[in-house]
DNA sequence: TAGATTGTTAATCGATTAACAATC
DNA sequence: TAGATTGTTAATCGATTAACAATC
């Protein structure tokens, strides 16, 4: 029987990997669950209390080794790796997510774009040369991708997603602000400025 | 004594009004708990729960009037007012915010967008004239700015961040994968596609 | 040794779910 | 009236926090 690992420590493993950036740049060798918790704004008690789910990755008395962890949990989210990304929509964001260093660093490279515009069809950004929709099958099912972006229109959102499932994908980070249904072993997740502002805006008083 | 409305309550309601803003598109007139749960996989219980802390919003027997629903909802998050946010850094991601029909189109106008390249400054990006990040604080201040979007490279995210907060900004949309350290009255948003590819890639086996 | 900090257990807190009276 | 669905209460579940023995 697995031990059940809940998705809001996993949730949080990208973030502590943020924090251990941030002091790995500084060039801080140690750190602590307290000092982690300054950091993100949360409490020691739940960064120490989330990674032992995962194992025992510092010592009493002295706290964690930041490269060390950063290794473990990039290690764990399977980070450590390098994963093929496909994305769909070749406009203003898709540019900016093909132009984007962050994403390749840090191992998640976008290895084939696709886009229906003609005009876009044929012309290289970054390092892929975008291709028409219809190739996206078969491309996805040759390189094994089960990593995609959509980064379309609203109303092509549905469409694309449905396509990319049928393709094999298995995990897709939605940047239309479009609710995807999709089988229960595919993964989405939502990002959208909108959902965000909005979230903020509850709290400031109209003037 | 004010009830107290827990932020994970709010935090769904955008996902809320994304869910009837897909209902309204088809035409549809009328839902019910259990309808908006399917779409947003998640349940109707919990969906009635989070609107009892803010009204009563259906009818018993009926359901809920998508129209209203949707007006009430923007009405509590102050989505229903057009909100003024200044862009920092406008790289290709800026670009692409710039571009990004939906922001304006729901209430959120970028009305001012700065950038440190002097070849930038003085472009017109959409409807903004790109300025110098000199400006940004009497900009932010007489046109009495609450919100700000951050687009610039991770090494200059936090100077930035001191900057907005200086020039009296109380919410931050973060789009570098850097974590900022803000006053308490300063709210941060993140977002970032690692993060969420790394949340996605603990659950996919390597191979 | 004294001080610090982990990993873990138990207590607390809060969120989700189930159930149902009210009522359209 | 019969069927459906709300809003709310109470029960359950799970996450967070507090506390501390272990130990570096």
């Amino acid at each position: 029987m697995t031990r059940d690992i809940p998705d809001i420590a996993v949730s949080r493993l990208p973030l502590y990997l943020r924090a251990l950036g941030h002091l790995e740049s500084n060039g801080q060798q140690i750190t602590s669950s307290k000092e982690l918790a300054a950091i993100l704004g949360s409490s020691a008690a739940q960064i120490r209390k989330d990674l032992s789910h995962f194992g025992e990755f510092g010592k009493q008395g002295t706290g964690y080794h930041v490269a060390h962890l950063n290794r473990q949990l990039r290690r764990i989210l399977h980070a450590d790796l390098v994963w093929d990304v496909v994305l769909v929509g070749a406009g203003h964001l898709g540019n900016a997510l093909l132009h984007n260093q962050g994403m390749a660093r840090r191992g998640y490279r976008i290895v084939a774009a696709f886009d229906h515009d003609p005009e876009k069809v044929g012309t290289r950004i970054g390092n892929v040369i975008i291709q028409n929709n219809q190739r996206m099958r078969d491309e996805i099912q040759q390189r094994g991708i089960r990593l995609a972006i959509i980064a379309v229109p609203p109303p092509s959102a549905r469409r694309v997603a449905h396509q990319l499932v049928e393709a094999g994908v298995k995990a897709i980070l939605n940047y239309s602000p479009i609710a995807l249904s999709v089988p229960d072993d595919v993964m989405v997740q939502y990002t959208d400025p909108v959902t965000h502002l909005q979230h903020m805006t509850y709290y400031l008083q109209d003037r």
